[in-house]
DNA sequence: GTACATTTGTGAAGATTTTCACAAGCGGTG
DNA sequence: CACCGCTTGTGAAAATCTTCACAAATGTAC
């Protein structure tokens, strides 16, 4: 597949493309393009994703289920080794083979289950006293639904999941016309 | 509040802020700083959530539902006006007082309801058709949770909410050992 | 084996974004 | 009212990102 038809696959431009794979080493044969297999190879690789990734969900409210229940997260190499809740009425149900524990065992879980990145589906109010004790714990990740900006050590990388903030931006390019992607 | 602290609470710099600020016009005090009240009437006007967004949900499962939920989501002036499934088991069922109907008649409500955007809450596999109707019924954005590259015309901005995606960045950022956020 | 139609990888050019740095403006103080 | 400490708004400089354009490489045709 040649970088021409990567790009009008992925909203960008062949040059584009050519540059940013080069950026990682020299994939292409000249004159006919990419292996789409070992592109698929190599991506994987350098994205960190040819390993499972040990997911702990904290909060157990409907986020977090859709979430956990969303198939492609498994099938994606994410393993979502516990559940956490500070709601005494949710804690000891099970979600598939999954039981919910308390947040305070947050601490216990992130050591002896060796996880590697937490999911934040907490109430804004709770987010930063969690994330402060998940990086605390040795988390090295955090994917984060509350709509606050958490504070943690620049080492620790934090992904912000805001849906009201993309129908704003949304709003944005409406009001002011300038479409595009 | 000076462009400093404002920096230092949205993970930027003050020069940035005040250059930022400074493209839709002239809003700080010189020696004083922004005032935080105009700040938030007036960025509000430049999001465009000084009004109503008239929104339809199509695809009534945990996703839609999480999303139906949220309470920012109606707080922030998205007012969901209908709810769409294809699903002839959810049909007829409600969510709080909005009853779910066929995915048969977005046409029809995005007309009749004068819609403005859509959320794409749907499988993969039927986005891009439900895509294709949307626009072609008047709707003027698309805030896409379906994990596919949706084709729609240049005039119509689409947002992409993919956790998947989300978890991948934090992947790759840990392996490479580039934190930051 | 040579000519040919492709397509990469990449320096150089061009465009855009970010940072710098400072004149101009603001309110307080004596 | 003149001075002072602070902070904005903004041109100019620096840095970064994107596009251009072309030599080098690859397979195919004859």
């Amino acid at each position: 597949m040649s970088s021409e038809e990567l790009a009008s696959r992925g909203h960008t431009t062949a040059a584009q493309v050519r540059k940013d794979l080069s950026h990682f080493g020299s994939f292409g044969k000249r004159g006919l393009g990419y292996s789409v297999e070992e592109l698929s190879v190599r991506l994987r690789a350098i994205l960190g994703l040819d390993r499972v990734w040990r997911v702990v969900l904290v909060g157990a409210g409907r986020i977090g289920r859709a979430l956990y229940e969303y198939p492609d997260f498994k099938m994606r190499g994410y393993d979502c080794v516990a559940i956490l809740d500070s709601d005494p009425e949710k804690i000891g149900a099970q979600w598939g083979t999954t039981t919910i524990y308390s947040s305070e065992r947050l601490e216990t879980v992130i050591d002896e289950l060796d996880v590697d990145l937490v999911i934040l589906a907490v109430p804004a109010s709770a987010a930063q006293e969690v994330a402060d004790r998940a990086v605390q714990a040795g988390v090295k990740g955090i994917l984060n639904f509350a709509p606050v900006q958490i504070k943690v050590p620049d080492s620790i990388p934090v992904e912000d999941v805001n849906v009201v903030m993309e129908l704003e931006a949304l709003s944005f390019k409406i009001t002011w016309g300038e479409a595009g992607e």
